[in-house]
DNA sequence: TCGGTTACGCGAATCGGTTCGACCGCGAAC
DNA sequence: GTTCGCGGTCGAACCGATTCGCGTAACCGA
């Protein structure tokens, strides 16, 4: 069933099918009715394939996801959702390729075989080689993150390094002296993962301006890992009472490390950090911290992409979100004394 | 740069080049090295909507998600990461479309417009139009999930009333007597959502069979109503010991809720269920639950996706998944009395 | 009455591939 | 010595849409 078999129905020649569906063209309007009726009747939609050749596009966009092995936190999975939600509005799909290294065979089909007009590329390192590629093969994209040097692309992202400053900041002025940044896994910090670069950045600074002292480290991005990891962390600092952090994914199992050492939030220990707005109300007490619109940043995207599908001779437009921190209750003044670890542990365990 | 221009630089024919790239027809060995230079030199590719044209199929298949106002759980979102790497082996892209409702613009164009070969379809309703929609598209498809009445379709499942059943039976075995089901949502209960009315018809058997009072109640998807529910459930049944669940969603509030009421896994309440491994691990302790291998469960939607593409006549398979159920720590003997959440609570409170 | 719009519709070209039929030259077989 | 088969190549048709150029008839004002 194709435009050929509606034009036969209609006693019409297919161009006129074609300029009555799209208008292009005036049509009388006995032959439009006509035309109408019989597509109809048989249910007629124009084939996309088609359609693509000859226009020169597909009305497809690539979304460009971590590889299946990293777990896509909730930031990531609300930005998918609110992608796949505005691209539809827009009428367009969405392709998803699964990419983390450089010579991803999806990722280069998605490209070099042109199958979709734009990409949208999540989680970009500081060198990444997907850009230059995307650079070359001509293809409108925008990044989620950017790249220091690089100011001939699109962006959207968070302003990490000025989130975690504020939050700081924040725990400074609460009297907190030694505070802790657990920041996203080893292996994305020793990829030059922007985020945690930034924070990084960003905790440097705020420490350093408000003569704190401050320890910066990696965390596996899950439970476990956060759990292990302020353990390790409450027992080589008895003087540690504040931290803050954009590893969502690590906080169930920062809360299950403070519940076992006996720390009452934000009584003994505060918490605070750069997440989705979902975990931070999870977090019990909720979570004092700058929710990430991960939403919002999914729509911003397509409309980003979609104007520069439509005039890619424009320069790039970049933008930084920096959303307000919530003041929820995870947060307090430092404690006079924080009781040692063990101590408190043995008490609970009785 | 097409195959056109591949074809004038190499100086032969445009279907020399075709025939030296897809092998179908013998070119002589230095034609053939004389177009692999100009197609190395040039990075070419061929143009995969014009071969989708002609071809008569787009080498894509549309993954049909469940609209982007529910949240993915884990379970759902393990299983869109494996169906997205099965389908990059096999040389397959993946189309996304949130669907919910029968008449979704996005579902209607991928079906209608011939985006994609073939279908997987998430979250079956026990009435759902888009079965009927695909089968009149004569369009290939697995569903995840199956209908009561419906032999016609392929599809894989968890086998939701043979584990549930199980599970209630071995909180029988430790002697439990009053055990609740702590299902989906009330919306999706009432949609008629297959998981959700299996579950309810195992946990009724099993229930009766060993002769246990069962409390069936709908949850929402989320840690807060898993919390509340709880709450409610524990303050209305004293001598309920026990609960199993396919919420993965609602544990962590699951957990939440015991723990303010002052009961100890396993000693003084049990809990059960069917989850992801992750969530299971993540439980505290460990939750004896039977895992749901979603990442097979991906790798084996497409298999037999890409068969049903390949040969849309043959009969339709079926796959009922019942994976075993892991004896973590979070079942025990059921105890002799649980104390009133109330006087547990005050005590913790204190 | 005549030139000039305008409305309407048709045929053909085009997008970038794949594939069928045909042709040519050469060596083997009868 | 013709015939057959086969390797190798080309031209043309085709997939299903869009769109350009052109023809025709009706209608307008001068």
């Amino acid at each position: 069933m194709n435009i050929g078999e509606i034009a036969r129905r209609a006693g019409v020649s297919r161009s006129t099918v074609s300029y009555s569906l799209s208008g292009k063209r005036p049509v009388a309007p006995t032959t439009r009715k006509r035309i109408q009726d019989v597509i109809d009747e048989l249910g007629y939609r124009p084939n996309a394939t088609a359609r693509a050749l000859k226009e020169g596009r597909t009305r497809t966009i690539g979304l460009v996801i971590p590889p299946a092995g990293n777990r896509l936190n909730h930031m990531q999975l609300d930005f998918v959702a609110s992608v796949v939600d505005a691209a539809a509005r827009a009428d367009l799909d969405v392709l998803l390729s699964p990419s983390g290294g450089d010579h991803d065979k999806s990722f280069e089909r998605l490209i070099s075989e042109r199958r979709v007009d734009g990409v949208i590329l999540m989680e970009i390192r500081v060198e990444d080689a997907r850009v230059g590629r995307l650079q070359q093969a001509r293809l409108p994209f925008v990044g989620i993150g950017h790249t220091a040097g690089d100011e001939e692309m699109c962006w959207i992202d968070v302003d990490y390094a000025g989130l975690i400053r504020h939050t700081v900041r924040h725990l400074a002025d609460l009297g907190h002296r030694k505070v802790a940044l657990v920041n996203r896994s080893p292996e994305l910090v020793a990829a030059g993962y922007g985020p945690a670069l930034r924070a990084a950045e960003g905790f440097a600074a705020a420490t350093a301006e408000r003569g704190v002292t401050g320890i910066d480290v990696p965390c596996g991005d899950d439970a476990r890992s956060g759990q292990d990891l302020l353990a390790a962390l409450l027992d080589a600092h008895p003087d540690l009472t504040a931290l803050t952090t954009i590893n969502e994914a690590a906080l169930p199992g920062i809360q299950r490390a403070l519940d076992d050492a006996g720390l009452v939030v934000p009584q003994d220990f505060s918490v605070t950090g750069v997440a989705a707005t979902l975990w931070a109300e999870d977090f019990r007490p909720p979570l004092t911290a700058a929710d990430v619109p991960a939403l919002d940043m999914g729509d911003k995207a397509v409309a980003l992409l979609v104007e520069r599908i439509a005039s890619p001779s424009t320069p790039p437009r970049h933008i930084l979100l920096a959303p307000p921190v919530s003041l929820r209750s995870s947060t307090g003044a430092a404690p006079a004394h924080r009781a040692a670890p063990a101590e408190k542990a043995a008490a609970t365990r009785s």
